[in-house]
DNA sequence: CAGGATGACGCAAACGCTTGAGCTGTCCAC
DNA sequence: GTGGACAGCTCAAGCGTTTGCGTCATCCTG
């Protein structure tokens, strides 16, 4: 910089004012102050700059999984309008449990960014609470931590979207593939998407069958065994919910190699609207990952910048997306055409 | 830091020794202070001490199409590695040719990074060019910049792998499908697996067939759409090497869409051997991408800490994987069974 | 017991920037 | 013609570390 204000001929506070777009500089002088910059291929050190504001100029992204479809979009999403807003985004990917718990142990981000994105994962009480006393902006994509500022979507309501299109059809017994993480549990999507497929079956007057309810690691891995186990029921549910399009397309390739025709003998219905589910023809419900991630990104940027958020909840919409591998049943009633019975269009 | 300073009753000197493992301390006394800063929750200013060393303490990683499986995977391995060494990973997606232009253009990790990952992104003499002004410890994972170290496979033998596995079967007329960015040109990756390609054709003494050799934009949709260009052809191949899974997966969509039974009209061959290959029973050849990611994160790793790099050019291996999608041709010469003649088992 | 080594620590000068306070010259209103 | 307002600068303190050098014990050697 000090080269810089020497070719110019002026002093390094004006230079560092001109630069910032600070008051106090004639336009003339500015003009020349830049161009100087440009020729001397100069930029400001972050460090000494962030050493007397406090600012970092960076935020931290959390995410889990960064080669599942979801978390790679939605951190997309966020990186896009984070690195337009002049952020440095770093990076803290946890990949099983046990760097999770050594990210809310050490807190990496202390006195390393400006604020936080938290992508996907549903943090714990102990987890907030220690976010809390990081002073740190926190907002989340794809989740909503705690009572901070987020963009996701009603997973309860999208969940309840799938299961009343398989009850339209004409389902009466419908199952449900959860998913648990790498030390079995069920994160918060697996707790909220129950509560949609509960909610929606009760509204239809059925009956929640309990045992048609399994669980498995998340994945395809998982979703074939837990369709597996639905198939090995006294009496398998005639369609199943899904609780991501990752896990039903583990439960089509068991119902592929069981030889159950799909949507002949068995429904089933994903989460997401990934890639993979247009691929494979899977019945899903849509939702706008990347623009999750843009959202939240943009409401980090609002907080960091002015301290805080005009419009912090953001819920995004879900969409039904049927496609062939949903049909209504042929169930004793046999099949049923176009024109069959039940509630296929319902009012 | 002048807090735990006053705490122990020693100068702020002897805790930066102390805390940064230097010698001139005495063991009692560095446990001391590291226990008071351990109770203070104190944890040094990068800023401030990058400002004195000159180090920023992070490494930027470039990466284009984070939603890619390989760009994903190969991210992880290298976050893994690069976070266990104590170094910040910042981010660079760059998701189109305008994003990649603006990042040589403005170089955003000067000053800010002392080292740079390049996945996937095979580099332009320009680009090199501007990265060696940088004056940074550059390495590439999947792909090979200039001659800076980098872990990769030898993409030109892994294409040659494939379509000599279709040779071996009998396939006398193989086509390829090759991928173009958003700009339609074609990237290293591309170039060098049609090497593979007319060096394995070649070999077996049979002709390039040009026409055979197809170009799309990457992806499903584009590979669907080169299979179709392929299928409209007056003598169509009767197999498909595609540069990619996921350009095989287009093309497999289009052949099942055009009614021509695989393998039995038509084999089909990948690259990368994503989850999706394997979901989908396709033939490819495979390698270990998240370890490319953690091998060049050790090189960067080590080129930063030591200024170089004692192995720089790591070559992975690639192994076919033969799956549901390859088969003798059913041509002229009728169906061949396993004992059937050609070349099928070669020396 | 003198003298030199050695080890443990304190001092203070950077590192490169930002920013409030002070300074200077112009311009305008009265 | 003065005084004040204002724009445009300069000055220099200070941000939180690191590290070379100096100081002071302590210990060993002969």
């Amino acid at each position: 910089m000090a080269d810089v204000a020497r070719a110019v001929g002026v002093s390094t506070g004006t230079v560092s004012r001109a630069l910032r777009g600070r008051p106090g500089v004639s336009e003339e002088t500015r003009g020349r102050i830049l161009r100087a910059a440009e020729s001397l291929d100069y930029v400001v050190s972050p460090a000494a700059s962030g050493l007397v504001t406090g600012r970092t100029g960076s935020v931290a992204v959390l995410v889990p999984f960064i080669s599942r479809w979801f978390h790679a979009r939605a951190l997309a999403g966020a990186h896009r309008v984070l690195r337009r807003a002049g952020f440095e985004i770093v990076l803290h990917h946890v990949e099983g449990s046990a760097e999770r718990h050594e990210f809310f142990e050490t807190l990496p981000v202390r006195r390393r960014a400006d604020g936080l994105l938290v992508i996907a994962l549903s943090l714990a009480e102990e987890e907030l609470r220690r976010l809390g006393a990081l002073g740190l902006p926190v907002v989340g994509a794809g989740t909503e931590p705690g009572d901070r500022p987020a963009a996701a979507i009603d997973d309860t309501a999208g969940a309840a979207k799938a299961v009343r299109h398989l009850v339209n059809l004409g389902h009466r017994r419908i199952g449900m593939i959860r998913s648990t993480d790498d030390e079995g549990v069920h994160q918060g999507v697996s707790r909220r998407r129950l509560a949609g497929y509960r909610a929606a079956l009760t509204e239809a007057g059925l009956e929640i069958p309990d045992d048609a309810v399994v669980s498995a690691p998340w994945g395809i891995d998982g979703g074939a065994r837990a369709m597996g186990e639905l198939l090995s029921l006294r009496t398998p549910p005639t369609a199943v919910f899904a609780e991501a399009d990752e896990v039903a397309i583990g439960a089509l390739r068991t119902l592929r190699r069981a030889g159950v025709p799909v949507p002949g003998r068995m429904s089933v219905v994903g989460f997401d609207d990934s890639p993979m589910a247009e691929l494979l023809d899977l019945t899903t419900v849509a939702q706008s990952v990347y623009e999750q991630g843009a959202i939240a990104g943009r409401m980090l940027v609002e907080a960091v910048r002015h301290g805080g958020v005009r419009e912090p909840r953001v819920r995004l919409g879900t969409t039904l997306v049927p496609r062939g591998t949903t049909a209504a049943p042929s169930g004793p009633g046999g099949s049923r055409g176009p024109a069959g019975g039940g509630r296929e269009q319902p009012g």
